[in-house]
DNA sequence: TTGTAAGCGTTATCAG
DNA sequence: CTGATAACGCTTACAA
């Protein structure tokens, strides 16, 4: 219908090799063995400095579909990547995306909803592409078909910010220990009902912060029962309905653990609802350290985690293993940050 | 090196439609008609499914590079989104991917830092892919080169957040308007020195957002002179920085519009270091109702834009320019959502 | 319905 | 160093 689609018919949309080569005077092959040689080098000769400019001039762009038929290598990495909105996630992508570009990859990236039917699709979706290599975050690693699916593919995987049980190497931070620094910060301050705030139950991350603040809170000889953890999503919404449900508890907790800033930041909304006044008659850690949480009126004790670092370290990875060279797990140190939210307990 | 890469390279890789072919004991164009026929339907005949449960079971994924090459379709459509850590860019994003995966085409992600230069190269990099559209969302599309090189590519082109004179089309939502409602709203309340934290001078919906604030505050009198814009990021520090700046004029606002909210989440962070507590000594109003702006102990005031509609409304003008149909520029509505950060000013 | 064959744009192998 | 040629995996006239 519209005039630009037959003038692109007709003037074959990009310049191909083709083209330069006749214009230059020269074979294809001439052309492509020209483009590959660096012209700013001092051995460059003439010709292939001529073949530079004229492919410059005519604006050409090769074409990596073709390029890749061939040599069977697309440079480009599979992203898996559900809840994007998480400022975390975010960030982990964006380092990928940059440790990519660096190395000569384009990022293909999926974000399908968190639940595993869709996931498998976008994995699917992705093999199709022959990348050449594939990251998955933040996905229903604890299933097996969903694993399966993954090593079917059979490329280089790695997982970024949660685990699957060995079967796929990983780079994660180190969930329960951040989780036995918030505990141990609790306790330290006198708490003895603490509240967890835990994450969806499939998540490796939220359930190894759970664990650790359990542990922690066991080694001095505190018991966190069934009712003082509540399984809820990462979001805002997930920390207040979680904070509701345990602030309505006979004997609720003096202090709650969110194992995220942004249901964190819930979970003193719902108490900021309910009269309760942060840090005196409620200690709150959170998890992240997201920027924004140093900035709120009452700044959040939280657990610092190497969210971009993380995005490097499984591209590196994944680089090796599309290289042929062995790939390794790597578990990166969490620290904890003491802020306001947190204080010794008002009352027993 | 590793024992997988030899046995990958005795059993060539993926299964291709020659290998179905064998296997099934016909030719492969018949493969390939078959494949592209539904195996479920009434009229498929016996052959279609035979062919479709074979391939199944050898596990065949189409290789999408060599069909692209042979039909000139990627089904890739390319991304160009710096500051993905942006709650409101990364839902923009989602929204994309989404209907993108739905009309069947996948993304390919760059997220470029906020600089010309690196903006240029991503651009240049997906058009290397022969993506099969280009969505460029929040870069410098104040610089004239920027656009020339967008264009260059020859594929249908939209702008999403930001717009571009019209050389672009362009799917936005209606930031003049909302500075206008933001402006509107503190000028109803009594303030007459109204700060504006103003975001990045080359962004159009910073400069539409401070603009429209102005022109509110001018139709009803106030000025807003020179010292009272501030420019800054679109960040937390930025919004610290912002407000000491405005704090410490001589004659200091009474009330700040920062033209995004995790700017004002800084502004409320540097108003509580000074000992101001908002909205009483200072009304605060911010921009995009993140979904944790709510749930702040004093909520904000602010402005609601639809981000996820903002994507799905540019991925559906693309897709109509990619199948030659007239694409339009989309200017989407916002509104006032009044909470707790503002209220009438307690000096003149 | 099925087979034949050409071709998409590139790289790799092999001669000259 | 250059040119000719085959091949990567797929789609699509066209012919049978």
């Amino acid at each position: 219908m519209s005039k630009d689609r037959e003038a692109l018919a007709s003037s074959p949309r990009q310049p191909t090799l083709k083209a330069i080569a006749d214009a230059v005077g020269v074979h294809v092959s001439t052309v492509s063995r020209a483009l590959r040689r660096d012209p700013t080098s001092g051995d460059a000769s003439k010709s292939v400095r001529r073949i530079h400019r004229i492919a410059e001039e005519m604006g050409y762009r090769p074409n990596m579909m073709a390029a890749g038929l061939r040599t069977n290598r697309s440079y480009t990495i599979g992203v898996v990547m559900p809840r994007l909105t998480d400022v975390v996630i975010a960030q982990t992508c964006e380092a990928i995306e940059e440790a990519a570009t660096a190395a000569g990859y384009q990022i293909l990236l999926t974000t399908p909803r968190d639940e595993v039917r869709a996931q498998i699709r976008s994995i699917q979706a992705l093999a199709s592409r022959r990348i050449d290599g594939l990251i998955v975050s933040s996905i229903h690693l604890d299933r097996p078909d969903m694993v399966e699916e993954i090593l079917s593919v059979g490329i280089p995987v790695i997982a970024v910010n949660r685990r699957a049980n060995d079967q796929l190497q990983a780079v994660t931070t180190d969930d329960h220990h951040g989780g036995y620094l918030a505990g141990e910060h609790l306790a330290n301050l006198g708490h003895r009902r603490v509240g967890i705030v835990a994450g969806p139950r499939h998540a490796s991350t939220a359930w190894d912060r759970t664990q650790g603040c359990i542990d922690a809170l066991a080694a001095r000889g505190i018991e966190v029962d069934e009712s003082l953890c509540v399984h809820t999503d990462f979001e805002v919404q997930g920390g207040i309905s979680g904070a509701h449900r345990l602030l309505n508890l006979e004997d609720p907790p003096t202090a709650i653990f969110a194992v995220n800033d942004t249901a964190a930041i819930g979970v003193a909304g719902a108490a900021r609802d309910r009269g309760l006044s942060i840090p005196h008659d409620l200690s709150l850690v959170g998890y992240n350290d997201i920027p924004l949480v140093s900035q709120l009126p009452v700044p959040f004790t939280t657990i610092s985690s190497p969210a971009a670092p993380m995005g490097a370290v499984a591209l590196q990875q994944l680089l090796r293993g599309i290289n042929d060279e062995d790939m390794a797990s790597f578990t990166l140190p969490v620290s904890l940050v003491v802020r306001a939210s947190t204080t010794v307990p008002s009352r027993s």
